[in-house]
DNA sequence: AGGTGTATGTCGCAT
DNA sequence: ATGCGACGTACACCT
């Protein structure tokens, strides 16, 4: 990793076009082949950027960065502070958990959590505007398709609707219902499923871990 | 803005969980009170962050970030190699060219580019759940809806079913139709579109850009 | 390579 | 505060 501390100004065209005026910012040359221009503010963000893959030519008084589909980054040094180089090695890498993935993940092998009696038809079952979470069938034989969010909003709710129409058209699935399935649901997103006939589960994470799977109960 | 270079542990606890094994890593504390850990990889998003306003406790070994809703960033310091500071003063500012803006403005000017024989009742005509983007009448008379997007999802086209349907219970307005204007329409935005009688026009930007404007040719 | 859905999305802006 | 749309969204995953 490089670490460039300079007064210099920054052009970008490609997607949109964008300027900056000479200013001391930091430009952070990754060893992946990225490069990225930070201000004092913005957070995480970078002013400017550019990932790889992209041709970084370097003179003394100019960084020019160019990628495949016509995208140009020119990064002027007017004066540089600091120049500090450092080999991080190897990065271990990031472990993630409680995202979408695994709350599916958890569904799965916990299915009567959603609702008593449910057997799956397909997990990520496919449609011609995108997969459905899970597709199941409850004890009377009803086709009951869900959408399952981390945090359940409005437009989680709309997705849902959509699979249900879309499914609603197959005469084998009929007859249909939905349920929606959150750690959390916003007050706004159960009023707008239930003005549609959607049943709404809540299941905070920790019940969920806490509990053993249905599958794994049976043995 | 300060640079802490350091093999450092790190665990995030809020909207989800992640750990970061010990490693050398940057640990980048802006001037807005902001706080990203970076390796040297994954381009421009750090491995874990925490945005202002939020707050920092430093011991000597640890760096402890808490926000209002119980989010916590946690970094263990096991070895600092670098710790740099350097006041960078303003930043300018960052001045964008849009592309959603120039859109529209194009096809202000080419009415015909997206239906033969259109003519403007009114750009971002307003309803009560938002701006439609043209309002135009038709060779037959009959309103159309326009939609414009510079990328045709799915929810461009949930948009433009409610403006309809809000302007359809206008009778001044009526007969009335949408049409979905994008330089590029996704598959699924289609089958969706089309399933609610809407009407998908493509308009690559090249194809706009080297045209003349309708009202240009009138004179 | 292109399409689709997720994200600790973030960031504005309007309500 | 919440909702909604835009973003150079980026990114993983799939065909």
């Amino acid at each position: 990793m490089r670490l460039l501390i300079a007064k210099c100004e920054v052009v970008y065209q490609g997607r949109l076009g964008a300027h900056l005026p000479p200013a001391i910012r930091l430009v952070l040359l990754k060893a992946d082949g990225s490069i990225a221009v930070h201000s004092d503010t913005k957070a995480y963000k970078p002013l400017n950027w550019m990932s790889p893959p992209c041709e970084i030519i370097e003179t003394e008084e100019k960084i020019t960065v160019t990628k495949a589909k016509g995208e140009r980054l020119d990064i002027t040094l007017h004066e540089v502070l600091s120049d500090y180089r450092i080999d991080m090695g190897e990065d271990p890498g990031l472990a993630k958990d409680g995202v979408e993935a695994e709350l599916q993940a958890l569904l799965r092998d916990r299915l009567n959590m959603m609702e008593d009696g449910l057997t799956l038809i397909r997990r990520e079952y496919p449609t011609d505007i995108g997969p459905v979470d899970f597709l199941c069938r409850d004890t009377a034989g009803e086709t009951v398709v869900i959408e399952v969010k981390r945090i359940g909003e409005i437009s989680g709710v709309e997705q849902l609707v959509r699979y249900r129409d879309r499914l609603s058209l197959d005469p084998l699935l009929a007859p249909l219902r939905a349920l929606y399935v959150a750690t959390k649901i916003k007050p706004q997103a159960k009023v707008l499923a239930e003005s549609q006939d959607i049943r709404c589960v809540e299941i905070p994470l920790e019940k969920l871990r806490e509990t053993e799977g249905t599958r794994l109960s049976l043995f």
